[in-house]
DNA sequence: CAGTATCCACTTAGATACTG
DNA sequence: CAGTATCTAAGTGGATACTG
């Protein structure tokens, strides 16, 4: 066992870059946007309940209602880990019944100003790149 | 059936909304993103074989070895889909045995730039996120 | 109102082996 | 060298029903 075969080899460099990709901070940025509901709440919460204007609170069902569509699971396990890391902040008011807002964070503000470069670019090149792939024959 | 049952109109709006989603070309780039192969493929090929400088053309064979870990499959299937969306270039030279090389086409280098912005919003904040993530008690 | 809990269907990635 | 083909394991989202 002194030496290695070279799938032992091969074998081990996948492994160190697997373990460089799960510390790499761009890998682990898009691991947080790459789901469906992230990039929208993030979205919801800075445009308001109107869609129209400046980052504000919303409350739960009022996310659940813009999100239309969205399992109550999915909602709250996206809020829940977006709060953890301290993108949203939750706010629960001790009404009855209970009222709960969410609102963006200072660096959540600052990541939802980030993507919008990405929408920018997405709303610009996306139609191009649809072409493409039509006349690519696909 | 002419009137809708609260169940059926929610149905129909989440559809509705689904449909919006689906055309949406911001959800459209962060599918086309949102895969680890994709934006590690073209970081790769923006920053040349040796990871180090200028946008060049990279073969098969370099892409493998630098993406450690990917198998030739998916390594394909993401090379043809950006071929496909005119992100990358595919150029076969017949020699024996053929060699083959991928390159950034024009959009897809104002993808990767766009893609650094991401990067840098990463570098920048997500130690701040991940000790978030840790502090509050996950 | 604002969730929680459970179960299922489906996409996707990876391993592996083979080929022009 | 540059792929293709097949099979399987696993993560992930969605439907649904219930609760403090």
């Amino acid at each position: 066992m002194a030496t290695m075969t070279a799938a032992e080899r091969r074998a081990e460099s996948k492994a160190m870059y697997n373990a460089f990709l799960a510390v790499c901070p761009s890998q682990k940025l898009l691991d947080r946007i790459s789901n469906k509901w992230v990039t929208l709440i993030l979205t919801a919460l800075g445009s308001g309940p109107d869609c129209t204007g400046e980052p504000a609170a919303m409350r739960y069902s009022e996310l659940a209602r813009t999100l239309a569509g969205v399992s109550p699971k999915m909602l709250t396990q996206t809020l829940r880990s977006l709060e953890a890391d301290g993108l949203i902040s939750r706010t629960v008011t001790p009404t009855v019944p209970v009222t709960v807002s969410y609102e963006l964070t200072e660096i959540g503000l600052s990541l939802q100003q980030t993507i919008r470069g990405l929408k920018l670019w997405a709303e610009t090149h996306m139609d191009e790149i649809f072409a493409h792939r039509q006349t690519s024959g696909v």
